[in-house]
DNA sequence: CAGTTCGTACGATAGTCATCGTAGTACGAG
DNA sequence: CTCGTACTACGATGACTATCGTACGAACTG
């Protein structure tokens, strides 16, 4: 295997859409799913980029897959393989640059309704 | 019929979510849509209610409906009967309190990327 | 009343989507 | 090389969706 070639640490390399491919559209179809919408407010919340694995999503393995292409092909995040691991992290510049103040007002939006919807003890 | 119940000028009535109703995800669902999106923006752009037939979508006139149904079950727009027109308006009040800023970020999204793709010349 | 305009309801259809299970590939460790 | 872990690819399925045409209802105009 030629050195020329060799990405951070996997031979394999995932399909992302370019800045200027991103859809607004296609965005908040990624974002309008429930179970996406976590991801990404997990993935808002630590600020850099989480495996896989670590979200505990009550869905298969396989729907999981599914999701994290969803929001990769739609441009919200970027997927690296790092090992036999993939971490996730969000395009904050990208989406910024496009929509600005978009993410930030859903994710805000996200958990205002968390709180309304979930803690009202 | 009692005059007691005499909304302004029919009977028809139109069911609308509760405020506490409306969800996060079925708003970013509602306006996923470019065909819906584009109503939304135009709501916008003329601060009033607009007739349903002062849209000039690329589809029938069912479909037309469908999509107000939608954005009208979702929270996003509220539909009152006017004689034989239906006039819809832009719920912002309602959006603003749950969602601060969302509807402001989309909008102005959807500018930019109608600017972006759509008049590149 | 008759006619027109505006929108609805219904049924149909083709497409997309979320979900699953199973089988398989890629990588690192032993 | 073998094994375990992590994720994927494929096929299936049931649900939802966007679209249409046609037929109907409700209100205004004569």
């Amino acid at each position: 295997m030629p050195a020329q070639n060799r990405p951070s640490s996997s031979g394999r390399s995932l399909e992302h859409p370019d800045r200027a491919e991103i859809r607004l559209e296609g965005v908040l179809h990624a974002l309008s799913d429930p179970m996406r919408l976590q991801i990404v407010c997990d993935l808002a919340a630590v600020e850099g980029e989480l495996n896989c694995s670590v979200f505990d999503l009550p869905v298969s393995k396989s729907t999981t897959t599914h999701h994290f292409r969803v929001l990769r092909e739609s441009g919200v995040v970027r997927q690296i393989y790092r090992g036999t691991a993939k971490m996730n992290a969000l395009r904050r510049d990208d989406l910024e640059v496009l929509f600005p103040g978009l993410l930030g007002t859903v994710l805000t939006a996200a958990g205002h309704q968390a709180s309304r919807l979930g803690a009202p003890a």
